[in-house]
DNA sequence: ATGCTGACAGGAG
DNA sequence: ACTCCTGCCAGCA
């Protein structure tokens, strides 16, 4: 596990970029946990726009962000969902036909709460 | 500074 | 599990 620049005194976009690239392949995480792990529990809405103004070159696997229900973005890119899938397929992440992907399975948290 | 938008999240039926 | 309304936040004009 790499510790990401997520740093009060950076961006708002820079830390979920951070975050984000902390994410390891095979695993996801949601907009309202991104946006919890920043420090704003709420700003999942802010998480999403953010991802979708995500330049190329920011290297970031924005594709390992789902909602909450693990649904894909219904406009990821310019394949929509269907990139989406792929990118996560990628990953080695199953994906439903349904364009939703198994939480309980695929969800991934930077820090477990084991302190004993 | 104000108003509108968007890759969200939660509650109720 | 899906749909409709509301609340939150950041980004842009």
């Amino acid at each position: 596990m790499l510790e990401p620049d997520i740093r009060p005194e950076s961006d708002f976009r820079e830390r979920v970029w951070a975050f984000v690239r902390s994410v390891p392949p095979g695993k996801v995480v949601t907009y309202g946990q991104v946006a919890a792990m920043l420090g704003y529990p709420f700003a999942a809405r802010a998480v999403g726009s953010v991802l979708h103004h995500t330049p190329t070159h920011a290297k970031v696997p924005c594709q390992r962000v789902v909602n909450r229900w693990g649904r894909l973005a219904p406009t990821y890119g310019d394949g929509g969902a269907e990139q989406h899938r792929m990118e996560l397929l990628a990953d080695g992440v199953e994906v439903r036909p349904d364009f939703t992907v198994d939480l309980k399975i695929y969800q991934w948290w930077p820090e477990i709460t084991s302190e004993g």
